[in-house]
DNA sequence: ACTTACTCCTCTAGCGACTAGAGGATGTGT
DNA sequence: ACACATCCTCTAGTCGCTAGAGGAGTAAGT
């Protein structure tokens, strides 16, 4: 459990060795003692961190956000507003995305759609493209 | 129609003036001719690319997939499939993203819900990042 | 003991698609 | 004549990694 060198570390949080070092760099997880040959030594600790921030990555949450949420973790007592506030914040956005990656959908579908693998000149995909007024959805 | 400055074609096709110069700068669109005091003179052509390639970077279509759009649109005697295959690779990506944005949206929803908005210690937000097992979808 | 193969180290540079800012030239309106 | 907007080039920064060079340590097999 305790004193794992990178490698075994980055296979148990599926997290890449660079990225790792990476995290340390931008001071995202601690720097871990070192053996004596200079490798990085890593216990369940740092093990749970890096499954935490790959997790919050993963839902899509930024390296900032991530850092806030791991000041509250290491704090218990605080009180969790400001990580509900965040969570609150991503599902927006999240709606958000959805909601235009659908519309973009229907384009695409349409543009697929309605070409039938001739030449370019009758192509709608690149028709559509080029003219915005031909899009299903005008406001973007 | 013709000789507008950067700021005008700007304006019109709602690409930022720096973003213009970038797109000249690696190749998306040709180099205009300049006034007499160096200044870029567009046409209503470049008005035309510029329109096309804002709006296929709006439905999210990388540069390189643009630059074999465009190479398409200039010579209409090709054969489109190779159009339609961008345009079908991309809905696929954007079928996959939907995909994973309304797993994520779920979980996102069952934190926000199960907060409520006393401390840290008890948060689910915290808690369903740090022990991957209370999420709702365990794929990730 | 030696070799091979693997993991690890640091460091720098690159990706995509811009964006920001410095420092200066040109153009327009009053 | 002057203010102010717009334009120019250039460099460097953003985010979250990823790739590669060049070298050192380590584990397993012979």
């Amino acid at each position: 459990m305790t004193d794992m060198p990178i490698g075994e570390v980055s296979r148990r949080s599926q997290v890449k060795v660079p990225t790792i070092r990476y995290y340390e760099q931008i001071g995202l997880l601690p720097a871990p003692p070192r053996s004596e040959g200079n490798r990085r030594l890593y216990g369940a600790r740092d093990l749970r961190r890096l499954s935490f921030i790959r997790h919050a990555r993963d839902l899509g949450f930024e390296i900032d956000a991530i850092r806030t949420l791991l000041t509250l973790q290491d704090n218990p007592s605080l009180p969790c507003a400001e990580a509900d506030s965040i969570a609150r914040d991503k599902l927006a956005e999240v709606n958000a995305r959805i909601e235009s990656l659908m519309a973009l959908k229907e384009e695409l579908e349409a543009m697929v759609g309605g070409c039938g693998h001739r030449c370019v000149g009758e192509c709608r995909v690149i028709e559509v493209l080029a003219d915005h007024h031909k899009c299903l959805h005008a406001e973007h």
